[in-house]
DNA sequence: ATTTATACTGCCGAGTCCGAAGTATAGAAC
DNA sequence: GTTCTATACTTCGGACTCGGCAGTATAAAT
């Protein structure tokens, strides 16, 4: 998606870089702060071409018709692909798409680190 | 639930690093995945020690019992550190903790990227 | 006495999420 | 021929979360 362009222009000054735009508030950011989105991505991401059935045993916790939405979802932004096979049962394969497969490569530092904040104890809200 | 499916060996993938625990679905991921959560580390992280005052202006299309919340739950998981001063009128200023700034490192990349995506054009959901 | 400024909190209606149950389909079992 | 099975979802009511606006506390300035 993004050339990178011959890097002389850049500015030797990045602290300031961004001052302007911090965070995007809608689109995809939006999105993705939904519940289980950013971990739908790695799923996905991390067990190929997944299945619903699949993608909900592996969550465990998610009802069906939340996953669901979040499935719609994150297909029409154009970050999973939904292929569906004229068989009977139905068989349904969700995939990361390009946009999809960078996303995940952001998303799985911050997953990877969280998981180690949660294992060695940070006071996340107990009450 | 308690059975372990155990992975196929048939698979020839190279990819199973951490395949068993692919996504925390509780502790910081379920904070971060609340509206703002992350642009707000970002924002907080951006124009350093922050009052609330600043950060509400910043973004602008958050409500202040929202901002509010989000912000005592950032704190209580000691990634915002808050400061308040014994002043009329009341001044407090939000930081990032230790944890935040090695949060916002991960969170940095992943907002740009959406930043750009967003740009871009991407077909979400724009209803 | 009223105004001003800051950092919130409280209320209510609207939107989002959850869990369980239901839908559609065709082949297999009886 | 009727029932059973499997998959990928919907649909429903209720619970939780969010936005917008109004209100609170304080002391100095007017």
């Amino acid at each position: 998606m993004e050339e990178t362009p011959d890097a002389e222009t850049e500015s030797s000054d990045p602290v300031d870089a961004d001052r302007d735009c911090l965070c995007p508030l809608g689109g995809v950011m939006e999105l993705l702060s939904r519940r289980y989105a950013m971990q739908l991505v790695c799923v996905v991401g991390a067990i190929g071409p997944a299945r619903y059935g699949d993608i909900e045993e592996t969550f465990g916790s998610v009802s069906s018709s939340t996953l669901s939405t979040r499935l719609d979802e994150l297909v029409t932004a154009g970050i999973l692909s939904r292929e569906q096979y004229a068989e009977i049962p139905p068989r349904v394969e969700y995939e990361l798409t390009e946009t999809g497969e960078e996303l995940g490569e952001h998303l799985e530092p911050l997953l990877e680190w969280a998981e180690e904040i949660d294992a060695d104890d940070v006071s996340v809200a107990q009450e």
